[in-house]
DNA sequence: TTAATACATTGACAAGTATCTATGTGAGTA
DNA sequence: TACTCACATAGATACTTGTCAATGTATTAA
């Protein structure tokens, strides 16, 4: 996961409403009029949360009939919150021990996190 | 920490070139002009990505003559890393445990995460 | 076949954001 | 004092985002 990759994750995460979702998905798998019951916004908005999600891969969906199920992607889960500690940690794999100007455009395109 | 605030700090670290800064600032504490050479945008704007990260409490800044020294805030890392955690992993805290339209208000302004 | 339900999509709008150039500020230096 | 350096701020612009009402699309039920 790269710079790019992985603040696409946290964007999806920058909404207090896809914060709400994740947390309640955590817990069990919702469908879409279940989760619409927790919030004030339309169905509309709610739907465009649920593609934000989906689109980083945060959610997945299992259609049963007319009713979509949601759960929470936790493979991913483990991982964004793997890379986020590494973030702020000091380690080798910083891009700080690459030399500037050099190595560091192809670094990040291959892994510097 | 609720939804709004932890979406906040989400929110800061969905700029990629932010999350380089701070995995810069992971290693060792760095001034404007040393990151600086690390990005190809201009003075102000990573001045602006810094006021972000700052505000989010994400790094901190000691000032030296001329020289600002920025690091990353550990303290609040942990606990945004362990924040993130308990999201996506299903608990006793979770707010789908809460009758909706009764404490489900009150219980986000006191702690939901 | 008609109607109802669950969810997605479209188009519009107001608000926010990343970037730039230009300029301000405050501290050190000649 | 005048100049330089490190960084912040202001204002402008193009782009993105959260929300809505309206509509579309499957799927099930009557």
């Amino acid at each position: 996961m790269n710079y790019e990759l992985f603040s696409e994750k946290m964007k999806a995460l920058s909404d207090p409403n896809r914060v709400k979702i994740l947390d309640l998905l955590s817990c069990e798998t919702l469908c879409a009029c279940d989760l619409l019951e927790h919030f004030d916004f339309t169905q509309p908005t709610l739907s465009h949360h649920i593609k934000v999600l989906r689109d980083a891969d945060l959610i997945v969906t299992e259609k049963i009939g007319t009713w979509h199920h949601y759960s929470v992607n936790r493979e991913l889960s483990t991982e964004i919150t793997e890379v986020l500690q590494s973030v702020f940690s000091s380690s080798e794999r910083c891009i700080c021990h690459t030399t500037i100007n050099e190595k560091e455009d192809q670094y990040e395109k291959v892994s510097p996190l």
